[in-house]
DNA sequence: CATAAAAGTGTAACCGGTTCCATTATGTTT
DNA sequence: AAACATAATGGAACCGGTTACACTTTTATG
């Protein structure tokens, strides 16, 4: 182990004052002989020199570092997010620092408390929905703040990306009723998740377009977390009335759904049409393949980033950008008519 | 967009010095009166301070950020490894660097050359195999590197965390042996990858032990990326005398192979009995159920976790560890005796 | 009560870069 | 060749914390 070359050293070892040296490092920031430069690079080469990030980000914080501020890694959904939004981040020359919430605002809390003292430029982030003074306080000090996948009504403020939620639960409920279905459920996230809140409402959009009634029974919110979405399931399958037809309208709960309705026997699309909002490479292997709704996550990660990094310091903008992108219905075999009812 | 207040401000505003203030901050690092510490900390919070981690890291950098190198994230592998990287570095109060390098060498180099400047106190990789001189160059600076997952047996001097591949791939082959399959064929990583020859080693043992024969053209080598794994599959399937066993030890290709089964029309297990190396949920929802060797992704991040936090400052340690956690072979419903050849 | 020990606080240097500004070397113009 | 613009370099302050050390005030001890 063998202590860190300084500014200085390479300055005396090349026989230059420290301010040449600056400038060879940051080329732009002053004039530099060539000869001199070229002895200044060959004797940071050798002495195994690299100037310390710390040092000089007190200068002036540049945005050289985002935050990735997500509910959980382990879910599929987040951590494509999270691949593209480094790769998009790295193709800039952007760090990401990743952080998780488990989905919980003291542990969130606790997150933003660090990206506030690490001066981070931007924030990418699945908020919980709390913690609304910290947030403010983030765009306060000038941190691009981007929700994505969901957003907070109470803060107007924020950018945002997300799909469009309404019409994408629209279309999935629609499709189920064009095939003839009229007892068509859902299993939506939490009702204080725009996100679960947006699905559903284009949900009953279909059901009024297509003429159904709404039952309130066939509507279900299931925390993003634990093992909600299978209890939910067999909620449903036990009603007097089963819905024929199901719509997986959270991602985090598609596997605990689909092993309750494997255990219960349940034969898909005979006794159950289903449409999973998930986009894996598994729903594919599926007996039978899922219909899905695929969501574009690699433009959400583009304009996440985009955004987090638009406003290099303090925003004039008056208005916050919403960006909504659409998703993708891929029908595949997961979906039929309902079987005559006896 | 406010400037944000010092140091000195707050010892200002507070009628202190900045070294009380410091002391606030740092809990035992000098004695403060109780009535001052109770002054400065309400004017921190009044003001909305907040202590400037570059500007800290300056003095002493302490360890307080990681770096976690992955080839990707979108690999539910490497997404949960992540995930756990990540809740074990937190609950330590360390922040991760979060970084990939889809495989590429060059990218990793760009990787490593960032954590250098940064100066992160550890790094978890699943290193490609080259850039070696920088890795020596890192553990020469006092950065402790972890290697999980993979390792490099040019590098012995690295710690390394990872699954017994050679025994769990030994296993997965016993366990087809023990079913009466005489032709098992195994699609693993790159021969160029530890986990990739570990594996095949391993199976190579179960063929010995259960006395049967070794037919390179059914050892199959896949890239981690790409379609590499689907082409092996058709390969393997267009032999002569085709494999009725198949040992998928390369998680990465699971879904392209079982995609290219799927499209061939191939059963399992009467056609083709399979056991897979992915630990997913979605692994019990098949048709039939797959057969897996479970990585216990929890054990390599808490190890990993806690090798690259170990060592403070400077190892003193001569020899570096090894840890080497077992994989848990799930019989599930994907293997079966096979069937009578015509 | 004198005095030593401990507690509380302040001053200033330092970490390793960046950058303003002054100074000197080089080059161009007429 | 004088006059002046431009290039190249160096000195020193600065960013926002930490900390060694000096100094003052309390508290403890005999």
């Amino acid at each position: 182990m063998q202590k860190q070359p300084t500014i200085r050293d390479v300055a005396a070892a090349a026989g230059v004052s420290v301010a040449v040296v600056s400038r060879v490092l940051n080329p732009g920031s002053g004039p530099v002989a060539a000869a001199t430069r070229g002895r200044v690079s060959d004797v940071m080469e050798t002495l195994g020199y690299h100037p310390r990030t710390a040092a000089r980000e007190l200068k002036h914080g540049p945005p050289t570092t985002l935050g990735l501020l997500l509910a959980d890694v382990s879910n599929p959904f987040f951590a494509r997010l999270a691949d593209q939004v480094v790769q998009e981040a790295h193709s800039r020359g952007i760090q990401v620092l990743l952080m998780t919430t488990q989905e919980d605002d003291q542990l969130e809390s606790e997150r933003l408390a660090t990206l506030i003292e690490r001066r981070v430029s931007g924030i990418i982030a699945t908020p919980t929905g709390n913690n609304l003074d910290t947030w403010k306080k983030l765009q306060d000090m000038g941190t691009d703040v981007v929700f994505v996948d969901r957003s907070i009504p109470a803060l107007p403020a924020v950018d945002v990306v997300t799909i469009n939620n309404t019409e994408s639960a629209r279309s999935a409920t629609a499709l189920m009723a064009a095939h003839g279905h009229r007892r068509i459920a859902i299993i939506s996230g939490p009702a204080s998740s725009t996100t679960g809140r947006d699905r559903i409402a284009g949900y009953r959009e279909a059901l009024d377009a297509a003429g159904l009634e709404q039952d309130e029974l066939l509507i279900r919110s299931a925390a993003f977390r634990g093992a909600a979405g299978g209890d939910a399931t067999t909620a449903l399958l036990s009603l007097e009335d089963p819905p024929t037809a199901l719509v997986v309208a959270n991602t985090a709960q598609v596997t605990a759904v689909l092993r309750r309705l494997a255990h219960a026997g349940i034969s898909i699309p005979e006794e159950l049409s289903v449409i999973v909002f998930e986009d894996s490479p598994w729903t594919e292997l599926m007996t039978p393949p899922l219909t899905i709704v695929r969501q574009p996550i690699d433009l959400l990660a583009r304009h996440s980033v985009r955004l987090a990094l638009s406003n290099p310091s303090g925003k004039t903008s008056g208005k916050p950008t919403v960006v909504r992108v659409d998703a993708e219905l891929i029908e595949r075999s997961s979906v039929s008519r309902p079987k005559p009812r006896p």
